[in-house]
DNA sequence: ATCCTAATTAAGAAAGATTATTAATAAGGA
DNA sequence: TCCTTATTAATAATCTTTCTTAATTAGGAT
């Protein structure tokens, strides 16, 4: 990454994840700026997302069969993704990195970066409606 | 899910994942295909794959920033895609069902059904360009 | 304060992955 | 052989994300 400048609209997508909480979508972190800046641009959101991203300032969550969000929480939790609805919640389990990484067996000369843990399941609300 | 028919299609989708082993995507797939049955259309190789995936008689393997796989192995293991190249390897590594769901401290009313864990790294071959 | 340069922007096109639509075909039970 | 409906090929459409381009602007140098 080359030099980096302060811009309004970086502001404005970081302060729109820290206001929506809950892990945005690109697309909801875009409307939400929307409603007081309307001639922001879907590219630069995007961009501005994979910036915070790389800078340490957010996480991304990536989501199987769906848009990828990201999250404001810094600290390594996993997420569950309710397949009738689409949303997205944390789930309540402590970090497993170590017992993740000392499971692996051989890493065949790999450089071994990161790793996902992902959850699908119905939540609560759903499961109710389906009876 | 109604009832399926036996079509040739859905025979030839099977046959060339089984044929192309490690974790084809739908377009590795629908190209195989193609050589020998140049009017498949790739929408079949795709709503047959799901139907396969349904069936249980392969497994959907969820990329990250990239096309999805399936997988010919039915056994519970683990994958990590390079970076740098593209491509998905087998992990090293023993089912971790177990250790997953005991930690899992609360459901929160949630339906839980299935768990993804995916790696990202750099391979041997590119670990090596890049010097 | 003014200049300069390269990072950034808005707008929209484009790309990649996947699903939906539609009219024609065909599997397989009656 | 007939009938019903799942399935197909072809293609449009959708969704998500990145790329392109000309104009703007941040922020260090003058």
């Amino acid at each position: 990454m080359a030099v980096t400048r302060n811009t309004i609209q970086r502001d404005l997508v970081l302060q729109a994840v820290l206001d929506l909480k809950n892990h945005p979508t690109p697309e909801e972190v875009y409307e939400h700026i929307r409603k007081q800046h309307p001639t922001i641009s879907k590219g630069t959101v995007y961009r501005n997302l994979n910036v915070l991203v790389d800078k340490g300032l957010l996480l991304k969550v990536d989501v199987p069969d769906s848009a990828n969000r990201v999250d404001h929480t810094l600290k390594s939790h996993y997420h569950i993704r309710c397949k009738t609805c689409g949303k997205v919640f944390d789930m309540d389990m402590p970090d497993m990195t170590g017992e993740i990484k000392s499971m692996i067996r051989d890493t065949k000369g790999f450089e071994i970066e990161k790793y996902g843990l992902f959850f699908t399941g119905v939540c609560p609300e759903c499961s109710k409606e389906k009876e």
